[in-house]
DNA sequence: GCGACAG
DNA sequence: ATCTTGTCGC
């Protein structure tokens, strides 16, 4: 199903299509080796609906800035917990399909199969887009898990039902941690093994704060450009 | 019924 | 998610 029609869909119609796509999940290690990785956000208004998608691609593991996209796009679904996709991924597609180079690995902003059905953001465009995901996000949706100690890459493995779905990493001292999990074609070492080497400083890997520090840099300039056409203060 | 609840 | 001043801790 393509993208552009998720906000017609009921949230009964949304989960009924989750179940439908976790057939197809693949969590499993990733071969070839990468060259370049992602990261990719949104940015919104409160009240409007229209969202600003923006990826920004990196050279791995050097993490020069190769390229960006970003794209603007109307969306109706509202922000459901567990539904984040239908709202999000259209704008992120059309970002996704405006970049000129590819990136080998993407890192979303929000979870992979830390996910009640296994359909996190990160999985879902992944499945879309056959590229290898992996979800980073920055609180915890789904899972059990004992918060990690205090020191730096310090983890903790976040559980279903027995099943390992996730890791809590201390990605800085003395803050929050965030929740690593595979989002699709890749498994979960190599998830947080990644997001590791993304980490400069910051407790949000660069893919994914670079992405947000442009998302919101654009909205706000749109915001700019929409009084002048509106001719506001005149 | 109550608490939790990505962005 | 976004807005937004102050404030606590390393």
């Amino acid at each position: 199903m393509d993208p552009s029609g998720y906000e017609h869909l009921s949230p009964a119609e949304a989960i009924a299509y989750q179940d439908e796509l976790r057939q197809k999940i693949q969590i499993r290690e990733l071969k070839t080796p990468f060259k370049t990785i992602a990261g990719a956000d949104i940015s919104f208004n409160l009240d409007s609906e229209l969202l600003y998608a923006g990826i920004v691609v990196f050279k791995y593991p050097d993490m020069q800035v190769i390229a960006t996209s970003t794209a603007m796009s109307h969306t109706s679904f509202p922000y459901i917990s567990g539904l984040l996709a239908f709202r999000e991924i259209p704008a992120l597609f059309n970002a996704w399909n405006n970049l000129y180079v590819k990136p080998d690995l993407l890192v979303l902003d929000g979870q992979g199969i830390a996910h009640e059905r296994r359909l996190g953001i990160a999985t879902h465009f992944g499945l879309l887009t056959n590229v290898p995901t992996i979800g980073s996000a920055k609180s915890r949706l789904y899972g059990r898990y004992e918060e990690p100690a205090d020191e730096i890459f310090a983890e903790s493995p976040m559980y279903d039902k027995g099943e390992l779905i996730g890791i809590a990493l201390r990605s800085k001292l003395h803050c929050k941690p965030i929740y690593i999990s595979p989002g699709h074609n890749i498994n979960m070492q190599q998830s947080v093994d990644v997001i590791k080497n993304c980490i400069r400083g910051y407790r949000i890997p660069e893919p994914t704060r670079q992405a947000h520090i442009l998302v919101n840099k654009i909205r706000v300039k749109n915001g700019e450009d929409n009084t002048k056409q509106l001719g506001l203060f005149d």
